[in-house]
DNA sequence: CGGAATCCTATATGATACTG
DNA sequence: CAGTATCATATAGGATTCCG
């Protein structure tokens, strides 16, 4: 269920990649919350109002996969799972400061 | 059928807004088309590989409905419409370059 | 606590045919 | 030439239930 990505074929555009690394319904809002510092799960979810765990899960996975946020997993029980950005995730910094800028003359 | 985007009510962020004018299946190319002059509907279609009519016509009116883009309608037969890019529309290039830039490292 | 699995709806994208 | 209109499919997003 991964590893081809692009079906139809295009020639993938790295802005394009970029694009759609920091798209979908609440990227911008959890990378907004990992700026404050790190992040349990549960943090998370209590603090963008609405989202469901699933979309929480996928969102942070894909999130992952890109190489935006790491994933850090303490084997105890309870469960304990710490999100946080990676120096890659941080260096969407001055992207979504622009995008923010251009966004309120929209 | 428009003035009442977001029904199921979110505080919509300025970044959000920007992310969704150029998020699109086509839209990046389209920019980047148009960032070399001004072009006409027909020779973007036969620029962007692939692109149905209906794609373009829609693509191409979001971005004018969110003021990245220009039509010019010359009033003849045939038809003749040009699309350019507005001046916020050519200040996407350092955020798109950024992004450019962003998506080689992934 | 932090998920996974299943089912369902909404939105985006695409193929195709027609038109002033 | 530059569109519209209609129909179909693909993908994103969400509600709910179950689990180690």
């Amino acid at each position: 269920m991964e590893a081809k990505s692009q079906s139809h074929e295009r020639k993938t555009c790295p802005a394009e990649t970029a694009l759609k690394a920091i798209s979908g319904r609440w990227k911008l809002f959890i990378w907004g919350e990992l700026l404050t510092g790190v992040k349990r799960f549960g943090e998370l979810q209590r603090s963008l109002n609405g989202i469901t765990q699933k979309m929480l899960t996928q969102q942070l996975r894909e999130m992952e996969e890109d190489g935006i946020i790491h994933r850090e997993v303490y084997l105890q029980i309870p469960p304990k799972v710490e999100y946080s950005l990676t120096p890659l995730g941080e260096s969407l910094k001055p992207i979504i400061d622009a995008m923010h800028e251009f966004g309120t003359q929209l």
